[in-house]
DNA sequence: CCTTTTGTAGCACGGTCATGCCAAAAACAG
DNA sequence: CTGTTTTTGGCATGACCGTGCTACAAAAGG
């Protein structure tokens, strides 16, 4: 069978004892039961569980990757600058939904999201691979609030670097508050704060010169976001 | 020697190991040794493994409680309307800051924080607790938020209910993300972050009646929140 | 003094784990 | 067919886990 095939399977089964059990449930025998195989078949195309668990990062990671490049491209096409002001709000939100756990395939995602980032903080082979997520989503955000200043609905004085990071907590935030208290953050509920928030950031006034002291946050996101052109 | 000061020292245990290691490495055999106690010991205070568990997870929510419900009560003294503005407001902040990792110790209650809600997602002996935690901060948040309106500095048709969702999913993806990325998100980042939500919210238009079909969120929170009278 | 309670320590069992190693089976090439 | 390579299955080892149970020391109460 195609190798790469059995790869994509055995993963499959990762992401769904790592929903149902947690990440520490997911030995290799417990995979090897849940895709069907024996222990060995699974040893056979992943060197160890370290490898096997790298391996599923990244393919979440390049799922929700590939999923967000569709919509920037939709976003990024020629006449968008054309449409109605609040259609163009419309894609925005659409773009930024895609990382919020709304339906049940995406909240499987956010699961499997949390459990690696969470394990990446004490397992060292897994660290950059996180850190990759959270520096691609602050440069996805700051692209999106970039191209909407552009647009000239944002004000000029505001501060995109420090607003980025205050909508990605809020993303990060909302898929935390939903993976961990499924019953008590609905769809609609995420979607309303969402737009919520953007239709602030829009016609909120950005307080002038820097309501304190706080000097301008400094991102200095690296040369690209992995992909995302 | 004082039970009660033995159990405090080793849920202690239980913190530094979680912090080290993650929560997963927490077995009897490792807290015990941290604690430099005997596995037998530690068993003669706590029922069990899942016992401790739980025990430490109390911990460590009433140890957040009781800061906050210090801050709540600075907050609410009578006094509290007739100070000037910016310095209400710098109250707020503080309050709400308590719930950020800002200095190392409060990181690493967010550290045990995050380890304990996101294992609740498996675990059902601490599911209850978990929500508790989510219910609190969605409870306290909303206090804070209808004094500020209460205040008149906030416009009276903002959707409390929302604008409380929408700052908690804040906070907690502050948490979250200094947690899991120290060197990507550092305190006064985190503490610019918050004020200008906060600044936002007490000078942005609220969008009028309802920017879409967006009917309020409910929340409907609960008779009380815990402690915080 | 003895007895009872309480704290401390740890052995032993059954379980799960990752992994090194090996053998059977299957697919394939000549 | 034969020989080779890929795939599958699994055994054996050593480690760590929670917990039942026992043994011993120290204090407490009589």
């Amino acid at each position: 069978m195609d190798p790469q095939e059995r790869r994509r399977a055995v993963v499959e089964a990762v992401f769904r004892v790592v929903e149902r059990d947690g990440l520490e449930q997911a030995s290799l025998r417990n995979v090897a039961d849940e895709a069907g195989l024996a222990i060995g078949s699974v040893r056979h195309y992943f060197a160890g569980h370290a490898d096997l668990m790298v391996f599923a990062m990244r393919a979440m990671i390049e799922r929700v990757t590939a999923r967000l490049t569709e919509h920037a491209e939709r976003l990024l096409t020629a006449d968008a600058p054309l449409r109605p002001p609040h259609e163009r709000q419309e894609t925005v939100v659409r773009m930024l939904a895609e990382v919020l756990p709304l339906d049940e395939e995406r909240r499987r995602e956010a699961v499997v999201w949390l459990a690696f980032v969470s394990a990446a903080r004490t397992h060292p082979p897994l660290r950059s691979h996180a850190d990759e997520i959270y520096d691609g989503l602050l440069t996805l955000v700051t692209r999106v609030l970039e191209g909407i200043r552009n647009a000239g609905r944002l004000p000029a004085d505001a501060d995109v670097a420090l607003e980025s990071r205050r909508l990605c907590a809020l993303l990060d935030g909302l898929s935390l508050e939903a993976v961990l208290h499924p019953g008590r953050l609905d769809a609609e509920t995420m979607l309303a704060v969402l737009r919520r928030h953007l239709t602030a950031l829009a016609a909120g006034d950005h307080g002038g010169p820097a309501h304190r002291g706080n000097a301008p946050v400094a991102h200095d996101r690296g040369p690209l976001p992995h992909r995302l052109r």
